[in-house]
DNA sequence: ATTGTATTCGGAAGCGCTTCCGGTTGTTCG
DNA sequence: CGAACAACCGGAAGCGCTTCCGAATACAAT
């Protein structure tokens, strides 16, 4: 099936063009100092025997690896899936291969970090949608590597992401615009990640407090990211003496969800309850959420260029770059019921 | 910032214990013929110096490249992240490294084709859900690569995928059984890709056919893969004289889109038309979304255990896995009005 | 004491490329 | 017509590792 046909080397094609190698490399590359004749001969020759480097030579030789890891802990999830498409792009434009570590469980992260050390293989790492840990700050830092964070503020390395405080005022203020005086929020998190205190709660309670609102404890659930897990908090935001009327979800997988819970509850979206996602996931234009948009596309796209610009040795113009946010209004949110 | 420390080179660390290179390698490698005393020695010395190996030049000694490429023509619709996810599960656990290629346009692909084999990167390429060209064929044999197919059927090359003829059997088989005599189907096409007649099509005419119903032409539309698409392929069937009772459509996000607008006709589902897709999408659930379930993840492990085998040399047990599909009935189906 | 067998180790030859450096040509200018 | 210079090319030295092969030492068997 596989015929191990014998590899041509440079070597070989050199012979068959009968020139030297260094002469064969330089017409393969496209280095001057060949003449025209000459390169095509060599050419020539490599296109009929199918002629392909081998890149671990040439790495070796040159001294350079032109690989960057990519660390996400999903990719199923629209928002990775989404950034890691904007890496690709803009890295596999510039020549770069891509290497994908997808890390889920915090042991598979604990092994990421424990091996690749161990494997010189990238000359950078961009890490998506996680913090790191102060240990694995260590373990990168031994390599010598560059280190960009995509979609997760991240002070310690260069990152883009966008502003979760201001994100979720939007998302807030719109509903406060609207008159809701009783607003829950349905907080994402995640088990397996080292979480950190979100701008996306507090923008919560300082919108609240600004307003002159109390802040309710029971108000305020939490639940991994995902729908189901959405939706079992929006029961409980339910299950409340008096639920909210109106609720704001920390991402839009768990806006859908909470919607279910609602819809099953027989309540009506908005009349009853009002809700408002974060992230215009695809899902949120087909359920007519409201949500507060962030580019996730240009994130990672962003983040790879600051990859490359590192790798040419320059400096960054910017070591934090936050991509906007902004309020898109759909038909899930409308005033209370009794101000109408 | 980043220091550029000297790397230690294996010279330095066999220096640096009093050994020689090859005792120092065999030491790192946990080759036999080492005495446990200089193993440690070696051991320690690497450590504290922090070295790490050149990977370029283990393959380039060694021979082997250790590398897969997965090409697909998306990472953000759930479909392939998910698959990927299972793919680079068992690759990682082999200790092979993944290459991710997005090749969503028909000149990224090309382009994807042409370079490919100027660079002999990869010992296999895994495709997902996309059907290869006869001329994209001949450029993946000229470099004498293992090529394996996931979710996308696909005879010429080793696949795994589910059987679509089936899967659409399920859904419509559900439609008839409800009773449904005016049923209309969404194809999913791909405008990028070359698309193959589709057994999800297929299966739509011989259900009907066997039921002794006529197929209508008018009662099938085609839309691109997305949620938005399938809305507008719904609007095309609610505007029909008499609109169908029920719809089949070739994926969840197709159907849930269909759904939009059939709530926004302020139709009811599943009162006044029932829905049907394919994939159980998380989204799915949360719609509550009557779909025939496939599982995806496992999809992508059993291709990528596949090349594994491949790589070994050794021979396929089955050159083509199909894995099953199931009916998953929620809420959006029933039987016809007046039926009831 | 001698021969034999294991075990441990180091030298050195690659792996396939890039690139430095020096040698040949051919051209141009004084 | 000779010198100066450019353009072109080949030999060979790496790049950092693995691995073959032979040397050295140790220890058991005769």
């Amino acid at each position: 099936m596989n015929s191990p046909r014998p590899q041509m080397t440079l070597a070989d094609i050199a012979r068959l063009a009968g020139v030297g190698s260094a002469t064969a490399s330089r017409a393969l590359n496209n280095d001057k100092g060949v003449s025209t004749q000459t390169r095509q001969r060599v050419l020539d020759i490599a296109a009929q025997y199918a002629y392909v480097v081998s890149p671990e030579a040439v790495r070796l030789a040159k001294g350079n690896l032109g690989r960057v890891a990519v660390v996400a802990p999903h990719f199923s999830r629209w928002f990775f899936g989404e950034i890691v498409e904007g890496i690709e792009a803009v890295l596999r434009e510039a020549g770069i291969d891509v290497l994908l570590y997808f890390v889920g469980s915090l042991e598979d992260r604990r092994s990421f970090f424990d091996k690749l050390p161990a494997r010189r293989k990238v000359d950078a790492v961009i890490v998506v949608g996680f913090p790191v840990e102060k240990a694995e700050r260590a373990r990168l830092e031994l390599l010598n590597v560059h280190i960009v964070a995509a979609g997760g503020q991240h002070a310690v390395y260069p990152n883009v992401c966008i502003d979760d405080y201001r994100a979720g005022r939007q998302a807030m203020d719109h509903l406060l615009f609207l008159g809701h005086q009783r607003i829950g929020m349905i907080e994402a998190v995640d088990l397996d990640q080292p979480t950190e205190p979100s701008g996306r709660s507090s923008a919560y309670r300082d919108a609240l407090r600004e307003s002159k609102l109390p802040i309710e404890p029971e108000l305020v659930v939490s639940a991994p990211w995902g729908g189901e897990q959405g939706a079992e908090a929006m029961d409980a935001l339910l299950s409340l003496k008096t639920p909210p009327t109106a609720v704001y979800a920390h991402s839009d997988e768990v806006a859908v969800g909470a919607m279910r819970s609602i819809r099953r509850a027989g309540l009506r979206i908005p009349e009853d309850i009002s809700i408002v996602g974060i992230d215009d996931h695809p899902i949120a234009s087909l359920m007519d959420l409201t949500t507060v948009r962030q580019p996730v596309r240009s994130q990672g796209e962003l983040a790879a260029q600051m990859v490359l610009t590192l790798l040419e040795g320059k400096p960054l113009p910017e070591r934090e770059i936050t991509v906007s946010t902004q309020l898109t209004m759909r038909s899930t949110t409308a005033p209370p019921r009794q101000n109408r």
